[in-house]
DNA sequence: AATTATACATACATAACGTATGTATAATTA
DNA sequence: TAATTATACATACGTTATGTATGTATAATT
């Protein structure tokens, strides 16, 4: 009945796709065990040996999509050496990867709720709004933005708020490319009061 | 066993107010009906008698105190005649409203996640968006402020995502008035883009 | 005065979570 | 390589929470 360390690795990831899918799918709250347990093929034995409850395989979903964005945003920002393009192209990504994936519900609706507001904060200072807080840092200090007496995290938390709700408003419009450049625009246009000419 | 139309009335008020108060410490899920029961002192029919389910005794829950913010902001922003002063003043309002009362668990996190964003979303245009969009078309309208080309929906969403996230935010911050001083800058000077002198 | 509607209470069916335990076998050690 | 141990699951069960069906007393209505 032992598995493999190879096939251990790949039920894992097996349960994570499709706990993923399902999550987004149907939310946090519709989706049991069981449902999971079925498509998977496995049993709730194998789901609580790999995880600790319910709550810790979403976590660990949560943390996976989280990854996934973060990525997608660092590769996007960094096309550009200017520091002001890459703020901009950031947040494009972000809107653009947070609004298209199906995984928005367990990103910005469900995560909070789930894992509770401190934890869920922790994670997303880790992943997603830590960079985005350096890079304002960085372009105080070298000049490209002039925060004045701005306190860097309201500013930080923000920007990041407001993203997360253009996200979710970006993914219920039918043309979400239009939607998209929207929002980049009323983005951009909030942090061009500090920028350096 | 029946009760007057007068006792009725007490009694859906105190499920209510217990329910908000349970809601707002532990969260939705951690909230059985069988607490709210024996802090009633009624049974789980009578809840049942009154409310669709639990998810129904939350929307009214949610309304409620969305309500009540609603009518604090309503009431701040009304102080002035300035449009400019009434919106930053709402904000305000909305930011302290938000983060003081024990209920922005409900508002804001629990609230889209039990709701649906669809479900939370009209009813957040209907309490505290609409409000914010209106005042941006009217000032942009008397010349107020200027919006240019920008999409009024995409800006009213950011200010809204900008303030929830806020509000939770100041929340954990020890002294919250600063905080909240710190947010209102920051809001302030995303709008001064567009002000006209 | 008779009828009806309603504000609950009681009892039960169902579903979902989590835990305890068992087992086969991969991995490790002797 | 034989013996031991650790682990990847499966099975079975206990518990809790939700929701529903039904009963009853009495306010409201006719």
């Amino acid at each position: 009945m032992r598995k493999t360390k190879e096939e251990t690795k790949l039920t894992i990831k097996k349960v994570l796709e499709i706990a993923t899918l399902k999550f987004a799918e149907d939310g946090y709250a519709n989706v049991s065990l069981e449902d999971i347990v079925q498509e998977t093929g496995l049993t709730r034995g194998a789901i609580y040996h790999h995880f600790k409850n319910k709550k810790g395989l979403f976590a660990s979903v949560f943390e996976e999509v989280q990854k996934e964005i973060a990525q997608t945003i660092e590769i996007e920002a960094m096309k550009s050496n200017d520091k002001w393009i890459q703020l901009i192209n950031g947040c494009r990504a972000f809107l653009t990867a947070a609004s298209e994936t199906a995984h928005q519900r367990i990103l910005l609706i469900d995560g909070p709720a789930v894992l509770g507001w401190d934890t869920f904060r922790k994670l997303d200072q880790q992943y997603a709004m830590s960079g985005l807080k350096e890079q304002l840092i960085i372009m105080n200090q070298d000049n490209s933005i002039d925060l004045k007496d701005i306190s860097v995290e309201a500013l930080t938390h923000s920007l990041s708020g407001a993203m997360n709700e253009c996200a979710l408003w970006i993914t219920e419009k039918n043309d979400r490319h239009i939607a998209i450049n929207e929002a980049v625009q009323v983005i951009e246009n909030f942090m061009l009061g500090w920028k350096k000419k």
